[in-house]
DNA sequence: GTCTATATCCCGATAGAC
DNA sequence: GTCTATCGGGATATAGAC
């Protein structure tokens, strides 16, 4: 399933991410993910202290890379709506659901502080970083000042996360575009009129 | 945990609908179910065909409950914005999530082309139940033309569903407030200057 | 580090007595 | 209609050999 010089503990990672992605904390079994990484049962415990602690390591390094992405994408060039725009435009897994919001669903992983802790850090950090472009736009006169950034940040997550569910639930990517394109005419709306990029 | 004039097959039912929307149809077992049911192994295999068959039941009530509530919020009186605004600060149990929404994050519900039916169906009625508001303000003159009825609908669905994710994550239901805010704060500037209500 | 064996419990269901 | 018994398998480990 992976690279012969990738190590077994790595492999656990990687395979641990995969399934939490596919199937949730819950649905996610130590064997499957033994099975999935060509690893034997001790092999797993000798390497970690059991489920929650693989599945920690693992949520640590998809919620790092989801920040890494979304960073990647909304510090690049333009104004502030064409940043956000890109950031909503960019290429997703999207029948797959979003990798870091799935787990909000989960109750093993809500209830645990510890496993919530970068799921929460992940989102708040996205909104956090939203906002300030949002902010940015504001003092340049791009948006109109009765925006308030974080609320607009919260928006923009939202509708991304509910986008997964509408594609989700209708079987079809299309659904998550179409809700993007929304909010994106919406966000075009309150744009001061003078300057347009 | 139910009255005593309730019938088996009800309380079943109930159940049922309570631990889908707690820990998700992977996550719920007949066991509990029959716990917190009150009912017997044999009981519940008597009235019902097996997990899928309760489930599917516990399913299309909640759908329906859904769609019933929406619907009296959203076929209330004045604008189509305050029709809007109204079914977005409806009350709801924030922390809990979407007992509809939340499904199309369980697997093998998405397997299941009976058991998302349900869930399918009641997220493209809101959609266009919304929609259909949305094509009335604009008819109306209440919203300009270059909003995109279904596109708007989306992203009101949307951003619901994604404040759920984001009230999950932190754990309060503020976060869901914050983006509802950000929503009604984008409608409000696509409404056109002359006609306020 | 990895393997197999073992343990205890739960899962989802069936059978048949009452 | 409801009960208990039973079933084959999986969940989540622990123990100890190699």
């Amino acid at each position: 399933m992976y690279s012969v010089f990738m190590s077994t503990p790595e492999r656990l990672i990687e395979s641990t991410r995969e399934l939490l992605w596919e199937r949730g904390y819950v649905g996610t079994s130590p064997k499957a993910i033994q099975q999935h990484a060509g690893a034997g049962q001790g092999s797993m415990y000798h390497h970690f202290a059991g489920k929650p602690d693989l599945a920690l390591a693992a949520i640590r390094r998809t919620a790092e890379e989801m920040r890494a992405t979304a960073d990647a994408v909304l510090g690049g060039d333009g104004s502030a709506y064409a940043r956000i725009e890109s950031y909503l435009l960019r290429e997703r897994d999207v029948l797959k659901g979003c990798p870091v919001g799935r787990l909000t669903m989960d109750p093993d992983v809500i209830a645990s502080d510890e496993l919530r802790a970068p799921v929460t850090e992940t989102l708040d950090w996205l909104r956090d970083r939203i906002a300030g472009i949002v902010e940015e736009g504001r003092s340049q006169g791009e948006f109109t000042d009765a925006l308030v950034p974080q609320d607009i940040a919260s928006t923009v997550v939202a509708t991304v996360q509910g986008g997964y569910v509408l594609a989700r639930s209708s079987g079809s990517p299309a659904a998550f575009d179409t809700a993007v394109r929304g909010l994106l005419a919406l966000l075009a709306a309150a744009r001061t009129p003078p300057a347009r990029s």
